[in-house]
DNA sequence: CCAGACGTTGTT
DNA sequence: GTCTGG
DNA sequence: CCAGACGTTGTT
DNA sequence: GTCTGG
């Protein structure tokens, strides 16, 4: 699962560590959801590398209605070869998607508490690998999106859920974004591999409840006191 | 041929 | 747009 | 992912 | 329960 997640960086600190161009006024969120504008890292076909904001929730290009990218914001790597809103964006339309963390939720007494899943130091940046589409509405207006791309928990989140979001090691990002478009898809599926023991994740409790507006804040990033 | 789906997660 | 089901 | 809505008619 | 919006 990636329901939503955190990107404790601004637009210039993506631009040191993608080697890419844009995102400028991009600040620090703790709470990005689904239906959300966030940063991806696209490479053109010449050029470099861009930062774009595009809204979470792939709509494939042939869609007539928007609507279906609400249930379009994961992709599971196992099938994303074969799927018909994703095949199209597998081989031409790769991204990375910049993220410090991710939230897996865990019910206590009823409530949600979200608890953060980051590298060794929670402001490391990394990338998920992500897919991205343009969509025409019928009056003409454009909408960039993106999903993320799921494959099976890692020994750190399996007590959590079952699938967590695929993180790309730096070593392929480059692989991952380019060439622009391929025909073989084997070599890409490939990189959607290595995630397990490669990226240990940690994971914290965090010091508010779901859609507790202080969950936006970075103060509850900071783990919680071991309890006794 | 046309009509309808096109997705994942988690829960029952 | 493309595939599946009827 | 979670939170919140879940509807139509007629009038502005 | 299921869908939509964020």
């Amino acid at each position: 699962m990636c329901g939503r997640f955190c990107l404790d960086s601004t637009g210039q600190t993506l631009q040191r560590i993608f080697k890419a161009e844009g995102g400028d006024g991009i600040v620090p969120r703790y709470n990005i959801a689904p239906g959300q504008q966030s940063p991806v890292v696209l490479q053109g076909r010449k050029g470099p590398r861009s930062i774009r904001m595009h809204k979470w929730g792939l709509v494939p290009h042939w869609a007539k209605d928007a609507k279906i990218g609400h249930r379009m914001i994961n992709a599971r790597a196992e099938t994303v070869a074969e799927k018909p809103s994703f095949r199209q964006p597998l081989k031409s339309g790769r991204c990375l998607v910049p993220a410090t963390g991710f939230y897996e939720w865990q019910a206590i007494d009823g409530a949600k508490q979200p608890w953060l899943f980051h590298l060794d130091r929670r402001e490391t940046v990394f990338a998920f690998a992500g897919l991205h589409e343009r969509w025409a509405s019928p009056e003409g207006e454009v909408l960039n999106t993106f999903t993320i791309i799921t494959t099976e928990a890692n020994e750190q989140v399996r007590p959590f859920h079952h699938r967590m979001p695929v993180i790309l090691p730096e070593m392929t990002w480059h692989a991952w974004l380019s060439p622009a478009a391929v025909t073989q898809v084997e070599p890409l599926i490939q990189l959607l591999q290595p995630w397990s023991g490669r990226t240990p994740i940690t994971g914290n409790r965090v010091s508010a409840r779901v859609n507790d507006p202080r969950l936006d804040q970075p103060e509850c990033m900071v783990p919680l006191q071991e309890e006794s």
